[in-house]
This record gives structure tokens, sequence and C-alpha cells, in this order.
RNA sequence: GUGGAUGUAGCUCAGUUGGCAGAGCUCCGGAUUGUGAUUCCGGCGGUCGUGGGUUCAAGCCCCAUCAUCCACCCCA
């Protein structure tokens, strides 16, 4: 019988990968609750016509990248590709965004039918941050500072670069794209394969090209230089003047476009050269108009999110995961017969009981020398042996594994407050 | 969706012009009593991704298929 296996591009994350996956959701955690965020928690399933009306009919995530599916009832659901449509159906569903100013996060799977790769699979997390009611490049800027402040937290924030643009009001936006299509419309034959196609789909994009031919004919295309109109350009100004102050460095790219519909005004990315071609690690913007869109009353809005399996690879690649991170014993508790055995549960519960060391106690039997070999393994600090010899005196026996002191026996009813007081002493 | 590379033990990988399926690591046991990491000895462990084909004989050659990785596209 074949063996049944996991969805390509679908990851079991195995114990030795949790860790670090703790590690990097509680940092974000802590930046988080240090600007005064709230969670949000949705669902992974939604309305088909959620994303559809939200990320735009022509792209390639709702064309062929979404996991849709009737519903027993006949509804056509689909697994949720990002998490800006439902946190905007969420709030708006439940008026969050009347009137009210809200700043929000979730996180969680997301789901895109790809060809997988390094840093893109087809169930992937991500970490969101959106907020809505506020119209000023204030908020632009504290999010950016928030996301630069995770960065030097994690210990990345030399490997990755901010890249900053403005799309403009929708208007400039359908102006400029009017004129670049004119344009490029008269050259299609010089347009690499792939621009000519977005030049019906997503022209903008083509702005990103590779290609260097299709680069130096936009050096004579219409620059969107020339389209903004002012209330975008001092929105821009006012957020790179707040960056300025606050010493955060940024690339204004005027090439960067998102490629979700709902994006205008200010943009930007995260980049790394660390991981090869999937180097956006955290992107975002601002979608004064997704609120409307989706049928609420009007709310500005701004948010961004991080790819948590690429900041995961960062981490690794910069070696950048603490230590301390893949520690997950203090004590190892081994007992030497069956009333021993029975003994040391009640020491090791007690040890749990009064403090908060995390104690493995040896379970499967085996020799002395093999459990010894697995307390070495186990990565704790402390051995701690109960046999007949310490039953007899009431004492436990305290074995140093990560250096080169001599163990020693310590009164059971003293065990606790002796190890509290070694590992006190660690802390300063 | 397109292109390239790769699938052999739990892991990392050898395997010659086609001729008995291998190593290292891990795991288990041992090197005189209850002391780990180094060392030495022994052991467990494989439908060679899967299905066909060629051949006296296939891990190796041919076809198909699946999966993984990398890149394109797209995106976090």
């Amino acid at each position: 019988m074949a063996k049944i296996k996991a969805i390509r591009g679908m990851n079991d994350i195995l114990p030795d990968q949790t860790p670090i996956w703790q590690y990097l959701e509680t940092e974000v955690k802590r930046v988080l609750a240090s600007y005064g965020y709230s969670e949000l928690r949705m669902p992974i399933v939604e309305q088909t016509d959620l994303f559809k009306r939200s990320i735009g009919e022509v792209t390639d995530i709702v064309e062929k990248e979404m996991y849709t599916f009737e519903d027993r009832n006949g509804d056509s659901l689909t697994l949720r590709p990002e998490g800006t449509a439902s946190c905007v159906r969420a709030c708006e569903e439940h008026g969050l965004t009347f009137n009210q100013v809200q700043r929000l996060w979730y996180m969680g799977p997301m789901f895109r039918h790809e060809r997988p790769q390094k840093g893109r699979y087809r169930q992937f997390h991500q970490i969101g941050v959106e907020t809505f009611g506020m119209q000023g490049p204030d908020i632009d800027a504290e999010l950016i500072m928030m996301t630069a402040r995770l960065w030097r937290r994690l210990g990345l924030d030399q490997a990755v670069k901010l890249h900053l643009n403005t799309l403009g009001s929708a208007e400039a936006r359908a102006r400029f794209r009017d004129d670049l299509v004119a344009y490029l419309s008269e050259h299609v034959d010089k347009l690499d394969a792939d621009s000519q196609r977005r030049l019906s789909t997503n022209p903008l994009r083509i702005l990103d090209s590779k290609e260097s031919s299709t680069q130096e004919l936009l050096n004579e295309a219409p620059h969107f230089h020339d389209y903004i109109d002012d209330e975008s350009r001092h929105h821009f100004e006012q957020l790179c003047a707040l960056l300025d102050s606050a010493g955060i460095a940024y690339e204004v790219n005027a090439r960067l476009v998102r490629g979700l519909d709902y994006y205008g005004k200010t943009v930007f990315e995260w980049i790394t050269d660390q991981l090869g071609a999937q180097g956006t690690v955290c992107a975002g913007g601002r979608y004064d108009g997704l609120v409307e869109q989706l049928g609420g009353r009007p709310a500005p809005a701004v948010g961004f999110a991080m790819g948590v399996e690429r900041l995961i690879l960062l981490l690794e690649t910069l070696q950048a995961v603490p230590e301390y991170v893949h520690q997950k014993i203090d004590i190892y508790a081994i007992a030497m017969g069956d009333d021993a055995l029975a003994d040391m549960f009640g020491i090791v519960e007690q040890l749990r009981e009064e403090s908060e060391l995390r104690v493995q106690l040896h379970c499967g039997g085996g020799s002395f020398k093999s459990q010894m070999k697995k307390a070495d393994k186990s990565g704790a600090r402390y051995a701690l042996l109960l046999g007949d010899d310490e039953r007899r005196s009431g004492v436990v026996t305290l074995k140093p594994l990560r250096e080169a002191a001599d163990q020693k026996q310590i009164n059971t009813a003293a065990l606790t407050a002796e190890l509290v007081a070694i590992y006190a002493a660690e802390q300063e």
C-alpha cells in the first residue's frame, strides 16, 4: 500500500524547528505589545468572493493560486491566500472600523497553489499587522519603526533593507497606467514576453521587470513622478521626514509596486539578499479604499505582513537564534531500581511544584550508563541521581554535566532551595 | 504554469564498462560493581521514490510517473 505523505508544499514543522518558531513568535508579540496592538483571530476559510473583490480579479493569486472548493451546500469557499481581506471583513462585520481607530495583528497559515521553492510554500505563515481609522503618515511611520525595532531585536537589522515608494491616489495611478500602457503598446515588439503579458494583466508590474532591454525602454516611458497627486506627494514627504528624524534608513524605489490591487499611497518592503529569489521578508502599504470596497463606511487603513518561514530561514542563515532557545531541560533525573524510581517521582514533582525548573525524569529503563548518556544528550546542565545509597541517607546526588566540577549530595528536603539558588546565581 | 538538478539505511552520502547492497553519523549492547562527552569492539537498520521495459543479470541503460530542491513567473 502506498504511503500517505504530506501535501506538496505543505510542511510539517518538526520538534527541532518549533523552538525557533516559538522564539520568533514570542519576540514579535513582545514588540507588538509594546506598541499596544491587539490580536485578532479569523477563520482560515472565507467566501471566495471576499478575495476576488479585495485582491483583484486579474491577479495571479485569484486567477490561479487559490485553494477554492465547494461547501456541501454549494457555496464557493476559499482557503485564505492572505490575511488583510479577512481582517477587513471581520472588523467591518463587527463594527470595529466604525468611527474608531484600530491597531491589530494576527498570525497563522495562508494558502497559495504555487510551485514550491526556497522561502515559498503552498501553506505558509504570516504575521500580519493592520491599522484602521488613521489617514496621516504618522501611522505609516509607526508601522515601519515597529518593524525596524523587531529586526534590531532579532539581530536581523544588518541583513534587511527598507524599500519605500508611493503609488499615489487611485486617480493618479489610473492616469499613469493608461499613459504607460499607451506608450508601451507602441513598442510591444521590444518588450520581453513576460512584460507583454503584463501589459494586459498588471502593467505597473512591468516597471519591476528584470529584463535590461525592458528597463531601457522604460527610461523613455512616462514617469509616475509626473502624475502623482499633491496629497499623496505631501503624505510621502512627511513620512520620509518622520523616518529621517527617527534615524531609519530607506531607499526610495520608484519601481516598487505591490501585487495586490488594493494598495495606494505608501508601499514598502523589507528585502534581504541572503535568501536567494525570495528576498522580501516583510511588505505592506496603505489601502484606504478597501474597507469601502468591501461594503463598509470608508476608513483609511495601513498594514503589512511578515513571512514567518522567510524570517526563520534568515535567522538560521545568519545564525541569529540565541543558544538558549534550543535548551529545553535544566535537570535530567535518573533513578536506579524500582524503589528509587518511585521516590524520584515524588522528588521531581516537588521540584516542578516549587520552582520554574524544567525537569525531565528518565523513563523507559536501560542501563545506568545509557541513562547517563541520555542525560548528556538532553542538554541538561545537571543530572539528578537517586539509588540505594542516597535513599539510605535521605539525599540525592547532583552531578554537573557541563562543567568540570565534582558531584555532590544534597539533602532531599533542601533540594529545591539549593537548585533555585544555583540557577539564580547563574542569572547574574 | 515553464526550465534545470536530484531521489540508495532514521540522517549525510559512496556505489567502477550492468555482476552478492556499502560507509560515516544516530540508535542499542559491551570494554569487572552506580557515572555522560573522547576511544575501542559488536549489533539493529534498505521493496535502491513508484510502475513498466531491455538483459542470463539492473541501484546503474530506456520510458512513464510521483516527490524534493533551485530558478522563472508570482509573492510574505
